[in-house]
DNA sequence: ACCTGAACACCGTTCAAGT
DNA sequence: ACCTGAACACCGTTCAAGT
């Protein structure tokens, strides 16, 4: 009788950080950041539990940390986008926007203390953006903060489905982002 | 030998839905959201966790919902307030700003689904403030959704501590909240 | 009506042990 | 090096029982 090439530990992939970060954010984008606990998480890797703290040391925090890291930093290649700063501002504000509405279980976590660094980077490049567009030092870093801030603001006001005062009219989010976003811009620089 | 009279369930101020809510929030405020347990609020109350649930049948749901209704729902009074409408929604905006970093703990909760009715309330009070300032009805919608968009972000950044671009140069929040502030107001109308 | 006590199913995490 | 099993202290919540 031929037997299977041994159904043991040995042929699954082996745990790894960028693994069982995937797997915790697959968690929390279908079923919610309530659901993410660290015995789901090794049912879902085919583990068990106390395994991923081999991995994550620090346990859930470090977990969490590294889910915030993944979905807060900003947009790659902010530098090599073209048009004026503005477009450039524009098109950033919509891919990070998207990214936080696509990973909206994990925005409750971006707002806690966790990871400052990951944000940091991102304003960051924002002044960057900003200085290279010819605003003065202390205005980009005004319209840095501010446009980051509104982002995160909107994408979480949106994620709560605020209806219009009141009346269940339904609301135009992408018409309604684009138009506070362009309010944003015309009066920065 | 003279007793007190009676130590006992008797003469303790009768547990009721505010004065559950006072003594979360204290909690909250003090020890942080992930400290907040019906056991602590319990002890807290002098009372065992389980009677809280006679007040709150949804148990932690609820109280974390009246959380968020308590610091989510805008200031009072804006219709009274004096000065232009931008003056108005100035110093609107400061009173929310000082409320969130007040209760910087339950923001993660108002990024959360919890309890939407208590935003919209202040996205519809906001929107009649700028009706009644003469601006249009569709940048007054857009506007009020920036604005409160812009408070709670930057809210958000603020209690994260975002450093000045990796270096720990410290960040002025009060003047940059107040500049971001004007540039939003400046496009609106 | 209001509160208690015991119990249940579930957490995160530790630690010694296996391979 | 990497994973398991049992255990610990702690959750939220139910339910029957007390007053």
């Amino acid at each position: 009788m031929v037997r299977q090439p041994s159904i043991n530990a040995q042929n699954r992939a082996p745990l790894s950080i960028e693994r069982i970060t995937e797997a915790a954010l697959q968690i929390v984008d279908g079923q919610g950041l309530g659901r993410l606990t660290m015995r789901r998480l090794g049912d879902a890797l085919e583990v068990e539990a106390m395994a991923i703290y081999h991995h994550l040391p620090r346990g859930k925090e470090q977990l969490l940390d590294g889910l915030v890291a993944h979905v807060a930093s900003g947009p790659a290649d902010t530098g090599a986008a073209a048009g004026s700063w503005r477009d450039v501002l524009r098109s950033w504000a919509g891919d990070y926007r998207a990214r936080l509405l696509a990973h909206a279980g994990v925005l409750p976590l971006v707002v806690t203390r966790r990871n400052p660094a990951a944000l940091a980077a991102t304003v960051a490049s924002l002044r960057e953006v900003l200085r290279r567009g010819g605003v003065r030092e202390e205005s980009a870093a005004v319209a840095a903060h501010t446009l980051l801030g509104y982002v995160i603001g909107h994408a979480a006001l949106e994620v709560r489905g605020t209806e219009e005062d009141g009346a269940d009219r339904a609301v135009d989010w992408d018409a309604r982002f684009t138009a506070g976003l362009d309010l944003i811009l015309s009066g920065a620089g």
